[in-house]
RNA sequence: GGGCGUUUAGCUCAGUUGGCUAGAGCGCUUCCCUUACAAGGAAGAGGUCACUGGUUCGAGUCCGGUAACGCCCA
């Protein structure tokens, strides 16, 4: 083995094998209790970024230790087809060309993506792998593959069956870059400064007039009314009285309308039936036309008389001109607003009245509901569960048609000859009312997210009742970030109690956003995202693993800092040498794969082991609950702190005394050998490349999850510790040299130092040390005291006695201010009465401590004159 | 406007049934190239846990209020 460790070494030669060991399948455990997981699917044109390393690790982390665990354990992979992104995508590689998707065709534009798709599609899944991710490459699936769009397609029958699904005109938000309609999250709402402008509309009988205010001055164009609060006083006598709209001469009524907010700026407000959610109902209610002004390129529509064919913006201008010059205008005053944009292009949403289709939910979010509220179903940490109820609650119908060309095509078919909708599964030859046999499919696909809702059961086969949907579905955990519970987890959650009738997972992991090192969001435009490849690269994959991993707390967001990848990487260093120490002790290959404990394990050996017992029950506990920083952290801190400087160094005596050595051996084999298995689901390459050196039997990924056994550990240990660290921080503060041999004078009435203590205070602290009992003349010593054990340095030669004093005097200062505490607390007392017993009897013995101590300190001082 | 989150060491963050002499990584100071590792070891400095009021024997942890920052929804 090289002296250090080189990641990218070690990281290229693993997965090939993994593979082909099949070890990623669940058929590797063939009797094991399923658990399965399903992987938030990519959009297959993209990359991985830093938040899918994330996603990712902590899902191969549960997988992986499933894995061991003995589970037949199945994590699924696939990518999502992405309708708009992917679109887009091609569009602008053919934009390069001087081509629009118009110029191809329909057909040959999807040919286009399909093409694009086998290109660029497997770059993801090279992306996937070259984390490490042990994900069952042959069940992967694609959102637009064929299962997957069958599923789709029956689901989109039944819906519309059921009255779930149906076509209608409303208002929908469309994008005029994208050219299609795009549901309410698909918006991004931003706060902008704008200019809310107040415009008289005249009463057309001459007596009057009525102030409308408005950010959107164009689509005055398109005003059918005006309306007012039926409550509004101010109002009384101008209801039911018209008004001639300014520049088109339309003579429009004034209604009353509950919907008004009163007291909102004048009180009036315009209203624009085909550009308004909230005008749109009003005109329903009203029964007003609604005329549509800014047509599906954002242009005035000829309804807009001289205005015809301006863009919305110019439009904007050029009628508040216009409106400023016949003198309409009353005020002009700047006004905070907040303008939709397009989720995936950020153009400014326009507000459009539409003939699409749409998900009725009202009857799907009930039973949505209730698996979390009975627990059936959890998020973690819970109190997503709140957003989830709130967010579901007000949930309105779900526009589901896209007027793209990637993607899954509407299933309805119109007659031309008796203007039948016909939906179904299968293409229908002929009209089922009228015989007819001239029938338009519908042109429009449907949102990714109607595929991607299905993915915990269209992925296992449904509506087929395969193997894999009995074994593998619900399933256990869904990992995901919190930025897509309302696209998907919500929508998942309502199909898979529509269609299978059980909530599609169990625990549902709610993780963090990785922010930049600012704490800012990453993003390409402002050009601090990192890409977790780079990172790989330079750091190794694990690393950047156990980095993101040591830091997802549940549910927080992550700041990337690159100290802690490099801290990461350095801790693979160690580990790397930590093997490479072991392997000097044992023989490569003779470490079994599990068990082999020692019969009869030497003190230092049954301390490791009591421990290894105790942070290993830890951390399985802390990975139950999905508390990943902190199960890393217990691991990293019980390996490098305890494993690594402490037992380590121990052990190096310890072999070196043939009656202890093979007590040693063995237990450094196995606790070395349990660290790569635990280590193993977050730093799943290095510890793969360890375990084939020290233990060479097998694959660590298929290894069995380690069950260190309880241990009783006769004690001693730590006493020696703290003897051993007092003595260094002795020499530290005296500026003793390491090579100055310090003598220790061990006072051992209790019997708790040991014979093997002195071998080891010897070459962990270079002193030399005698059981002889105190010495006869204490003055001229300083010591060291645990309970009744005592240690005693003669300064003579050493040190000057009076450089010990300051040494002493800070002692005494701080444990009479510990003491002081624990008298306080004791000296209430409430505290005796109402304390538990255990935390009383505790304060007490800690007085007891303090006090002993002190006593001791205090003699030393009077000793050193 | 409503909801949620954050505020703990110089920096970035942990701290889940209230018992903490408040931890980690990085940075900093001193010493050490000791035969696993200088990508390392040893020792150390550094915090009135945002502010405020309360509950409690006891509050970083629970409750109310304030402030700043951030996110989501309208």
């Amino acid at each position: 083995m090289d002296a250090s460790y080189d990641p990218q070494a070690v990281e290229s030669r693993w997965y090939q094998i993994w593979e082909d060991a099949g070890v990623f399948r669940p058929e590797v455990n063939p009797d094991g209790e399923p658990f399965s997981i399903v992987i938030p699917p990519p959009n297959v044109t993209g990359v991985l970024h830093i938040g899918h390393a994330l996603n990712m690790s902590i899902q191969d982390v549960i997988i992986r230790r499933k894995r061991m665990q003995g589970y037949a354990a199945l994590w699924l992979p696939g990518t999502d087809h992405a309708g708009i992104a992917t679109q887009n995508v091609v569009e602008r590689e053919l934009a390069k060309e001087g081509l629009s998707r118009h110029d191809l065709g329909r057909e040959r534009f999807v040919e286009q993506v399909w093409a694009w798709k086998a290109k660029h599609g497997n770059r993801i899944n090279q992306q996937v792998r070259r984390l490490g991710f042990s994900t069952d490459w042959s069940r992967e699936r694609f959102t637009f593959d064929k299962g997957l769009s069958e599923a789709v397609g029956h689901v989109f029958v039944e819906l519309y069956n059921q009255d779930l699904i149906y076509r209608g005109e409303r208002i929908i938000n469309w994008c005029p870059r994208c050219h299609t309609a795009l549901s309410e999250i698909e918006v991004e709402h931003e706060e902008e400064i704008g200019e809310l402008t107040h415009i008289r509309y005249d009463y057309t009988d001459g007596t009057g007039s009525v102030v409308v205010a408005t950010t959107r001055p164009e689509t005055m164009l398109g005003d059918t009314a005006v309306a007012v609060h039926p409550d509004d006083e101010k109002y009384k006598d101008a209801v039911g009285k018209t008004v001639t709209l300014p520049l088109i001469g339309r003579e429009i009524p004034i209604v009353a309308d509950g919907g008004v907010e009163l007291g909102f700026g004048t009180g009036a407000v315009k209203v624009t039936p085909a550009h308004d959610p909230l005008d749109f109902e009003i005109s329903q209610r009203h029964d007003l036309p609604a005329i549509k002004v800014i047509d599906t390129e954002a242009n005035i529509t000829r309804a807009g008389g001289e205005f015809f064919g301006q863009d919305r913006f110019e439009a904007r201008e050029a009628v508040r001109h216009e409106l400023n010059k016949q003198g309409y205008i009353v005020e002009v005053e700047d006004h905070h607003h907040s303008v939709g944009h397009c989720s995936r292009c950020g153009t400014v949403v326009e507000p459009m009245l539409s003939l699409q289709w749409f998900v009725k939910v009202g009857p799907l979010v009930g039973p949505a509901v209730e698996p979390i509220k009975d627990g059936r179903a959890r998020y973690i940490p819970r109190r997503w569960e709140n957003n989830y109820f709130r967010w579901m609650e007000d949930l309105r119908d779900w526009c589901i048609s896209r007027q793209l060309w990637w993607g899954h095509r509407i299933p309805a078919w119109y007659c031309d000859d008796c203007d039948e909708v016909i939906v179904s599964v299968e293409e229908p030859q002929a009209c089922t009312r009228c015989d007819g046999s001239s029938l338009r499919q519908d042109e429009d696909v449907l949102d990714t997210w109607f595929s991607s809702q299905l993915w915990p059961f269209s992925t296992m086969g449904w509506p087929e009742n395969t193997p894999d949907l009995e074994k593998y579905y619900p399933t256990d955990a869904l990992v995901t970030a919190y930025d897509i519970i309302y696209f998907w987890v919500a929508r998942m959650i309502m199909m898979g109690i529509h269609f299978t009738h059980r909530e599609p997972f169990r625990d549902i992991v709610i993780h963090g956003l990785v922010r930049a090192a600012d704490g800012r969001k990453m993003s390409k435009s402002i050009g601090n995202a990192v890409d977790p490849f780079d990172l790989a690269d330079e750091y190794g994959a694990d690393a950047l693993r156990l980095a993101l991993l040591q830091s997802a707390a549940p549910g927080h967001d992550i700041p990337l800092n690159v100290e802690w990848i490099d801290a990461a990487r350095r801790f693979g260093n160690k580990l790397w040498n930590a093997v490479r120490f072991a392997l000097n002790h044992v023989e490569p290959g003779s470490v079994p794969a599990t068990g082999g404990y020692p019969e009869d394990p030497g003190p230092i050996d049954a301390w490791i082991l009591s421990r290894l017992h105790a942070v290993a029950a830890d951390y399985d506990a802390l990975l139950d609950e999905y508390r990943f920083s902190d199960a890393v952290g217990q691991l990293y801190n019980f390996a490098w702190s305890e494993t690594f400087d402490w037992y380590l160094e121990l052990a190096k005596t310890s072999v070196r005394n043939p009656a202890s050595a093979d007590a040693t051996r063995q237990t450094l084999g196995v606790v070395v050998r349990d660290l790569l298995a635990l280590f193993h689901p977050i730093i799943p390459y290095l510890t793969e490349e360890l375990w084939s050196e020290l233990v060479g039997d097998g694959l660590v990924a298929a290894a069995k999850w380690p069950q260190p056994p309880a241990v009783e550990s006769a004690g001693g240990v730590n006493e020696l510790q703290a003897l051993i660290v007092w003595v260094r921080r002795f020499r530290a503060e005296h500026e003793l040299s390491p090579k100055t041999q310090i003598q220790l004078l061990v006072d051992d009435p209790a019997a708790i130092a040991q014979p093997w203590w002195q071998e080891q205070l010897a070459s962990m602290a270079n002193v030399a040390a005698t059981y002889e009992g105190p010495p006869a003349v204490v003055a001229g010593h300083t010591r060291f005291t645990s309970g009744a054990l005592q240690a005693f340095v003669p300064l003579a030669g050493l040190v000057d006695v009076a450089a010990e004093k300051p040494r002493l005097e800070k002692a005494i200062a701080q444990t009479e201010q510990l003491l002081a505490r624990s008298q306080g607390k004791l000296g209430n007392p409430n505290f005796a009465e109402r304390a538990p017993a255990d935390v009383v009897a505790g304060e007490r013995r800690k007085v007891e401590e303090f006090n002993a101590k002190l006593e001791k300190l205090r003699t030393q001082l009077a000793e050193l004159g």
